[in-house]
RNA sequence: CGGGGCGUAGCGCAGUCUGGUUUAGCGCGCUUGGUUCGGGACCAAGAGGUCGGAGGUUCAAAUCCUCUCGCCCCGACCA
């Protein structure tokens, strides 16, 4: 099976996205740059989804709805949003048989649409701040998509939220932004890099941008969630005004964020392996299977299901899946679950029986290890944060490793066409700057690293610059 | 939209240059039977394709010619 999925050793995305279809998550839908996320995929994704939106809840966020049709002349009120996504945008012109009026945009993003919305609901400082989020589908015809990476249809969650004061917003943005590095490093066990992004990389109708970047196995850096402090400009554009407690007109001040299905390409071009992917096992749907061997007879199975349920008991879910297929041989039942990336699996058979013990085999790194049956709901649980533990660990270390400073322009070009990864550098150009490193050294400027406050000399102009780091990125 | 490449069984491909020896093959997967069974099997027998589509050349076309349709990769764009 496996065997014929062949990795292309010049080619690691190819490969990776060969192995996802092996595991069954996701295959290009009949539309063009779309997906069919397929039961296994989707399940990932709703755990992404659980873990995210707990956080957002736990920092005073709501839920709500807002249309997938906006008409296109709310997006033409803010200048440089239009700009920045006209051209990316899928158009509604009929409808009923008849054609409309005004085209509908198929929403790319929804500032526009809740900041029509929001320009309506508040009136007054007692009705903000105005803390909310959606989960829905979004559409963005890239030029060329990628699945999980960059398909035109993807899942996401934005939050839009809106506040009194310029240093609340700016809270706000930053405040989501560690939201999203705890989930990313602690859930996904995803390392990545909070900074700002420069001015090219800018949200279009955004005064400050924030990312978190993540460094896939190929050494390419991914953009796996944004914050963006939006200033007054979607406020002024849709007229979000409220009256301050001494009775004059105020513009609120506005931001935005948003994670979608890409961290799950992330994860699998994080963790994955010639086997292919590997969960962490607080986001794995399926944390532990457990595999019966031999006869599919009374004894067996009663101790399959025995620790079973104890382990969904410890585990506080479904998260252990009994994996009757005896039909099918061990050994291909191993794999099933190895290839779909379930941590940790759990065989038993008549010599555990015997011994009262179960064999634990962990997905991360291969090691075995027999467990005393009445054991398991207190060691499994450990296990599996070691598994998280060491993934986390391993993705960092390669980062570090894969993580070059350099003071020259000719510095950065020799890293990043010889080794890739990411490249620190002092950077203090402008957008046609950015454009021409990119179009020489096939790198962008991924961010500002936040909390690094050295200046130095930029590699390009000479003149005061930041640390930023540069790379080639999805 | 530029530059490459490809459409042959569910998936991955060979065959196309040099038409006929192919009732169109191969690997994986699938079905059935048997032997296996603690890291991804083996043997045997099967099912499955009007070779992307439409014209044309020819005694004969997956193979040559014309026209079409679709897809993939690289670039510009981007969560």
């Amino acid at each position: 099976m496996a065997r014929n999925i062949t990795p292309r050793a010049d080619d690691y995305s190819k490969w990776y996205l060969d192995v996802i279809r092996a595991a069954e998550l996701a295959d290009h839908a009949p539309v063009r740059g779309c997906m069919v996320i397929r039961p296994t995929g989707y399940a990932i994704w709703e755990s992404v989804q659980r873990h995210f939106d707990d956080a957002f809840k736990r920092t005073g966020h709501q839920n709500a709805y807002f249309p997938l049709l906006i008409p296109s002349s709310f997006l033409e009120k803010e200048a440089e949003h239009v700009e920045g996504f006209a051209p990316e945008c899928a158009t509604v012109t009929h409808a009923g048989g008849e054609k409309l009026d005004e085209p509908l945009i198929i929403r790319p993003t929804s500032e526009t649409v809740i900041g029509h919305m929001y320009g309506k609901w508040i009136q007054s400082w007692r009705d903000l701040p105005v803390l909310i989020n959606q989960w829905c589908n979004v559409m963005r015809w890239e030029k060329r998509p990628r699945l999980f990476l960059r398909t035109s249809e993807f899942l996401w969650q934005e939050g839009h939220t809106a506040h009194a004061t310029e240093a609340e917003a700016r809270e706000e943005t930053l405040r989501m932004l560690e939201v999203y590095r705890q989930v990313m490093e602690d859930v996904l066990a995803l390392p990545v890099v909070v900074g700002e992004k420069t001015e090219g990389e800018r949200f279009p109708g955004a005064v400050n941008t924030y990312s978190c970047e993540a460094m896939m196995s190929d050494r390419r850096a991914l953009q796996a969630g944004t914050s963006h402090f939006l200033g007054q400009n979607f406020a002024r554009a849709f007229e979000i005004r409220f009256q301050n407690k001494d009775g004059v007109m105020e513009e609120c001040w506005t931001t935005s964020w948003g994670v979608s299905t890409r961290l799950i390409g992330a994860l699998i071009m994080t963790h994955s392996d010639e086997d292919g992917l590997i969960l962490p096992p607080r986001v794995a749907p399926t944390k532990v299977a457990v595999i019966p061997i031999g006869q599919d007879g009374d004894s067996l199975m009663q101790a399959a299901r025995s620790v079973t349920e104890q382990l969904n008991s410890a585990l506080g879910g479904l998260f252990c899946e009994l994996d009757t297929r005896f039909h099918m041989r061990p050994t291909d039942r191993f794999f099933y679950h190895l290839q779909r990336g379930v941590p940790l699996r759990l065989e038993i058979g008549e010599r555990d029986l015997k011994a009262g013990t179960v064999r634990a085999v962990r997905r991360d790194n291969g090691d075995k290890l027999n467990i005393e049956s009445d054991a398991v709901a207190a060691k499994v649980p450990e296990i599996l944060e070691d598994v998280q533990r060491s993934l986390y660990e391993r993705a960092k270390t390669f980062r570090e490793d894969n993580t070059f400073f350099v003071s020259t322009y000719d510095g950065l070009k020799s890293v990043i066409e010889e080794n890739g990864g990411f490249v620190e550098a002092f950077f203090g150009g402008t957008p046609e700057d950015e454009v021409k490193i990119r179009e020489e050294t096939g790198a962008t400027p991924r961010c500002i690293p936040l909390g690094d406050d050295s200046r130095g000399r930029c590699v390009i102009t000479g003149k005061e610059g930041k640390k930023t780091i540069f790379a080639k990125a999805y």
